[in-house]
DNA sequence: ATGGCCGCCCTAGGCGGA
């Protein structure tokens, strides 16, 4: 089963994108973030014509998440349950077995801000709660932008990001919180280039220059075999890019 | 030194992103 994750930044703007990936790159599940798009006007048709079930959950402007799946979804949930939230960050649902989590983890802006304190509050919320999750579903894949770069190797300037907002000690912290769960960060079962990183700012001319960050990522339970993990830049590099690029893992 | 790009929205400058 290969599992991919995808802040999209606009599905609408990058629905050419997504569906000339997905036809080089027949992956099972997609979990994407940022789609920015209210459910009403989700392009449902167009996913579905590229053998893809949808299960989604969006706003206006920001947020906004979706699991794509050529197998059938099921259990759908929405948010973490028992934490209030109206911003659209999560969306779980069980497939061939697997329980899928999809997240968009909130940014922090600034480290000591209140969307911070909102971002390690959040974080904390849905590690109590995946805790559990993970009690009645041993196969659990938790895929999305974490918005945490969780060592100074995933991040290409570490001595100017230190300190800095996703990168801090208690993001970080909270990212190893995750895996003392049990959860493994694929990436890093397998050997991979150095700087290697799965986002770029638009300014800068960053991603030619690869000053990147590895913020996105695919952690998987105990109970899933994982095979390979990689980082697809290719889409990075077309016109009118997402600033984030997939993430791909195969798990049995 | 600063900001430099995008996408969004009550179409235009401000917000949020990372």
């Amino acid at each position: 089963m290969k599992l991919a994750t995808w802040n999209v930044n606009s599905l609408k703007v990058r629905l050419p994108h997504l569906l000339e990936w997905l036809a080089a790159n027949p992956v099972d599940v997609v979990c994407l973030q940022e789609t920015k798009s209210e459910d009403k006007n989700f392009p449902l048709a167009e996913l579905q014509q590229a053998g893809y079930q949808v299960a989604f959950s969006g706003q206006k402007t920001y947020n906004g998440v979706a699991i794509l799946s050529r197998q059938p979804i099921g259990d759908v949930q929405c948010g973490i349950p028992g934490f209030e939230d109206e911003q659209k960050r999560v969306i779980a649902a069980t497939i061939d077995g697997v329980r899928v989590v999809c997240v968009y983890v909130p940014n922090g802006q600034e480290v000591g801000s209140d969307k911070y304190q909102y971002k390690l509050k959040w974080l904390a919320a849905i590690t109590a709660w995946l805790k559990e999750e993970l009690a009645k579903h041993p196969r659990l894949a938790l895929l999305g932008d974490y918005n945490i770069a969780p060592e100074d190797r995933d991040v290409h300037d570490p001595v100017a990001w230190q300190g800095n907002v996703l990168v801090s000690a208690p993001e970080r912290d909270a990212f190893k919180a995750l895996l003392q769960l049990g959860l493994r960060d694929a990436f890093r079962l397998f050997e991979q280039a150095e700087k290697s990183y799965s986002w770029w700012d638009y300014r800068m001319m960053a991603f030619r220059r690869n000053m990147g960050l590895r913020i996105d990522h695919i952690l998987i339970s105990p109970a899933l075999q994982c095979s390979a993990c990689h980082i697809d830049k290719a889409p990075r590099k077309l016109e009118r890019p997402s600033d984030h690029t997939p993430v791909v893992a195969e798990v049995a």
